[in-house]
RNA sequence: GGAGGGUUCGCAUAGUGGUCUAGUGCGCUCGCUUGGAAAGCGAGUUUGCCGCAAGGCAUCACAGGUUCGAAUCCUGUACCCUCCGCCA
């Protein structure tokens, strides 16, 4: 949710990151509405003063004739705001001033390119091709007792998924993150709160007899366990690292990577989130992302940085990183990470504020998102980069203690 | 799944139609007092919106309804607790 206050005194500038995110919405009709549901709340605040003091001096009949001309204007009100409401949720949340403007993907900018690209003096193998020999993956049978875009994982792959796990635990506790491990369910309104059900709606799944959505990342339950709340000030940074399954129905990418387990419908992550003070959010977004190049790098894993362009962004964020690994076997970059500065846009929908401890007033904290380890496709990028003439895989330093 | 009880300003509570602009205790903040502290005394202490301000409006879980007037009465929903059933 954006602050209708700014869109008021800073309509070009609304229309502009509209525009420059790729989303058309009438910005007109926004201020228009807003302009007559103040109106309307000012004359209905003035007819509730004139009311109660008709009730304190038992004037009956005046009091019915003002509880007529009240709920007139109410019923009036309620049609406005509705009307508005709806279109406020639907404008995604704007682009800071130094995110590069794109229309998509296709022009994100690579920011830079780190570690070593493995040379192997035999014929690389892509993930699926190992995982078949070692019996790490099954990819058929869950067809047949699932169907497409999931996968069972076996023998290694799960002794890699808990030492990743482990070792992300154990380096991001050092840093101050609160272990977590959040509901995989989470209702209609923390959903929507958190963004992801007043726009591309398809992409969640939805438990219709109970009316709950399951998360597509732990940022959801984590951002939504504290909605309604106001932290104080030293409170912050306040971060947490979450573990959970996450389900995806990647409505919008059939006919995508329908092949092994880089796009499905469940994957586990380890996934970071902070909670920050507005002046401090851009300093917590990179600190972020050192978190995530730290890991790449302890793994010794060849990867790069992108920075995503305004059409790629997304509606919660106002800027956004991603990191690509290299993955031999397929001879190109695939994304495995994504950090987000969401700013104060899921926090005005969820109401999370914390105590300025100068102004004494409850502002709204920013929320910012960034994994950790999806484990998925941190196996695939283990797997293809560590691979050895034999088809057996040499498990990186950092995870030998936990294997 | 069944039966019952509950949800009030940080916490604990009072409040069964107008005197509630919600009382009291605890906690917290400030002041007086003191060499300093405690105690005592006094003042303050929900949140949000509108307004330069004075002030106004809303807010007693949430949404409706009854009424000139609702924390209070009615309906629905959510959540919590107790008991029964089921259960890793």
């Amino acid at each position: 949710m954006l602050d209708i206050k700014y869109i008021r005194e800073n309509k070009n500038d609304t229309e502009k990151g509209v525009k420059a995110k790729g989303f058309d919405i009438d910005v007109d009709l926004i201020l228009n509405l807003d302009e007559q549901n103040r109106k309307l709340e000012k004359e209905i605040e003035d007819l509730n003063a004139e009311r109660k003091k008709a009730a304190d001096k038992k004037d009956v009949e005046k009091g019915k004739e003002i509880k007529v001309k009240l709920s007139e204007l109410e019923s009036e009100k309620k049609i406005i705001s509705e009307k508005l409401d709806l279109l406020m949720r639907k404008l995604p949340n704007l682009p800071l001033a130094e995110v590069p403007i794109g229309k998509d993907e296709t022009e994100n900018i690579v920011l830079r390119e780190a570690g070593n690209k493995p040379k192997f003096d035999f014929p690389a193998k892509d993930y699926m091709a190992l995982a078949e020999s070692l019996g790490w993956i099954d990819a058929e049978r869950a067809g047949k007792a699932v169907g497409s875009r999931f996968g069972y994982l076996l023998n290694g792959a799960v002794r890699l998924e808990f030492a990743l796990v482990r070792f992300a635990f154990d380096m991001l506790e050092k840093e101050g993150f609160i272990p977590i491990v959040p509901p995989v369910f989470l209702k209609p309104e923390a959903m929507r709160g958190m963004g992801y059900l007043d726009y591309n709606e398809d992409e969640v799944y939805h438990l219709e007899k109970d009316d709950l959505y399951l998360i597509g990342t732990s940022e959801q339950a984590i951002g939504a366990m504290r909605m309604n709340e106001i932290f104080s000030e030293k409170q912050l940074p306040l971060r947490y690292a979450g573990f959970s399954s996450c389900f995806r129905r990647e409505a919008g990418s059939y006919g995508k990577d329908t092949k092994g387990i880089l796009r499905v419908h469940q994957f586990d992550k380890v996934e970071m989130f902070s909670f920050a003070r507005p002046e401090d959010a851009k300093k917590e977004h990179e600190f972020l992302l050192s978190m995530e190049e730290k890991l790449m790098k302890a793994l010794e894993l060849p990867y790069r940085v992108l920075q995503i362009c305004t059409g790629d962004l997304g509606v919660q964020a106002a800027n956004k990183y991603d990191i690509e690994v290299w993955l031999p076997g397929q001879n190109q970059y695939r994304e495995t990470h994504s950090t987000s500065n969401d700013t104060d846009f899921q926090s005005r929908r969820l109401n999370i504020k914390y105590k300025n401890e100068k102004t004494g007033k409850n502002m709204y904290a920013h929320t910012l998102n960034g994994t950790a380890f999806a484990i998925g496709r941190m196996i695939i990028a283990i797997m293809e980069n560590c691979q050895q003439k034999d088809g057996t895989i040499k498990i990186p330093k950092v995870l030998e203690k936990y294997m």
